[in-house]
DNA sequence: ATAAAATTAGTACATTTGTTCTAAAATTAG
DNA sequence: CTAATTTTAGAACAAATGTACTAATTTTAT
């Protein structure tokens, strides 16, 4: 492996386990023995380094979305299955969602970058919900607001279950994973026809 | 006013706009023109100046719990007086849900007590809903599950409605508020009867 | 009024941290 | 094979930060 992929894997699982505000340069060059010197040839800034891991999670994100996209149906099976490898790609790169406003503080191209993919995501989500609507799978007694609430409820979970398990639970791995697959599939059923 | 409150106030103000991993002992004593030496006779620690704030929002709201208690019976305006007054106080000591899990992990003792807060107020809502199933305020023809699950998204929701505003909202104050009494109201509607 | 206690200012120290710089070593290209 | 380029190590620097210390000042108690 290049060093640059050695770093950036050794940044992604100090992070994830310490956070960013414990796990200086040097941390994560001793955890993979090279000079300080070396992992600032490779990102001059540390913040380089989470801004790179940040872009791979929008990418995994990105790709999940135009599989999405691309199936010629849209039934609770798909949305369940594109909720599990949400859940899967949100916790392999957990530590942003973990310290997400401080990261998109420090950084401030990532939280532009996070409020176009919002913006976007929530005009699929409204419109996949009318699909749903009118399919019959979802109920049609509600009135529209309830459903723009849904959507930011939606997202709310989907981006702050791992710190509500960092808080409350500290699961880790697959049952972690399990239960908030639980959670978020949950949030539709009173919604179900 | 006492120092020692002209430092908590000057805390919570500047945590609050600026976030805890920017603003030091320094800053906050400057902004109040005390030297630093002042600062740490009264707050040895910095963390301890958090913990500090942490436990005057425990008090808080358990001061909102034990009103509702007192009440002879809770109806949906109730639910929505308290979600009201709830979100008041998380918006007055914002910067620590804005860096709960990093305020967790840096003051060990706040995690053992969001902890036990946490269960114990699993536990009323948990009796609260059976109720208004009772008295056919809710549905009754859910399985179980749902509601301990609607309970883990009201508590995901409820901690870090201000993280998601933070992230792509950006309001402020009484605007601020009022949408998200919203999105936590419109949470219930779909369990209504 | 005076002694004791509490508060305050200011300095200083040790550590950490991001970053830069230089020279050596390794790799690549011609 | 040799020159150019890339990569690496290691030292060094400057700024920041939490905290301790000391002496002065203010407040409180008697």
């Amino acid at each position: 492996m290049q060093t640059k992929e050695k770093i950036l894997a050794a940044a992604l699982k100090l992070y994830n386990n310490k956070g960013i505000n414990t796990i200086t340069t040097r941390h994560i060059a001793t955890s993979i023995a090279i000079s300080p010197g070396n992992l600032h040839y490779h990102f001059k800034q540390t913040d380089d380094i989470i801004k790179t891991l940040y872009d791979r999670l929008a990418t995994e994100f990105d790709d999940l979305m135009q599989a999405l996209e691309a199936l010629p149906l849209v039934d609770l099976a798909v949305l369940r299955s594109f909720s599990r490898s949400s859940i899967e790609v949100a916790y392999k790169y957990r530590f942003i969602f973990l310290h997400f406003v401080e990261v998109a503080t420090r950084i401030p191209t990532i939280r532009t970058h996070y409020k176009s993919l919002r913006a976007r995501r929530e005009t699929e989500f409204k419109a996949m919900f009318k699909k749903l609507i009118q399919n019959g799978t979802f109920r049609n007694d509600l009135p529209g607001e309830v459903w723009d609430e849904l959507v930011t409820q939606i997202f709310i979970v989907g981006d702050f279950w791992q710190s509500n398990n960092e808080l409350s639970g500290r699961l880790t791995g697959d049952k972690l994973m399990m239960q908030y697959e639980q959670t978020i599939s949950a949030m539709f059923f009173p919604y179900l026809k």
